[in-house]
DNA sequence: TAACTATCTTACTTTTAGGTAAGTTATTGC
DNA sequence: GCAATAACTTACCTAAAAGTAAGATAGTTA
């Protein structure tokens, strides 16, 4: 339950739903988001079990971002809380 | 989307789902939560339109909390929230 | 060889969330 | 008339979250 108190959590694993993506483009799509935050969050989502990360050994470096099966999981949840939250926006 | 991002909110609406509750009772359902945190969450959900207030002019005071429609339409994203959380207990 | 790239770290500072403890209220029961 | 009650509110303080800005990396291209 308390799973989702983060601001930026949810957000991310939001973005991750249609493709997977690399760090600078995911980190765009976060309109706000700190450079430093979005590191932060995208480790403690990979250490929850929620995304996945890859590393292409390249210069400079390429990394992806994709859901993994547990984040996946929360596909439902993520969608609903967007619809809910746009269908009138308070907060 | 931002809308949970905190964490006590989802919390205190869980449990309103099945009843109403008074204050003193519903803060005590919070386990962890002070006494002021609760206040000052119950006063943020009320200005969100998310739950009711009603208070009785009784003395000693009784103030009753309760979803608003806003609030009840929730209720499908709290109880996946919730069987979610279970299913694993990560975070 | 110097600049450019994408991704991330680190040190430092500010902002926000949260806790503790005391005080307020108005009636009832002793 | 004093203590007990439920539901706050306030003032003060600490801890956690987040921002800023600089630096590391190492191949590629000019």
């Amino acid at each position: 339950m308390g799973l989702i108190g983060t601001k930026w959590k949810p957000l991310i694993l939001f973005h991750l739903l249609d493709n997977n993506l690399r760090s600078g483009i995911l980190q765009r799509k976060i309109s706000g988001i700190s450079n430093k935050m979005f590191t932060q969050t995208v480790r403690e989502l990979e250490k929850d079990g929620l995304i996945t990360r890859k590393v292409f050994p390249v210069v400079p470096p390429k990394v992806e971002y994709g859901l993994s099966e547990r984040g996946r999981s929360l596909e439902l949840i993520l969608k609903s809380l967007d619809t809910w939250g746009e269908q009138d926006l308070l907060d």
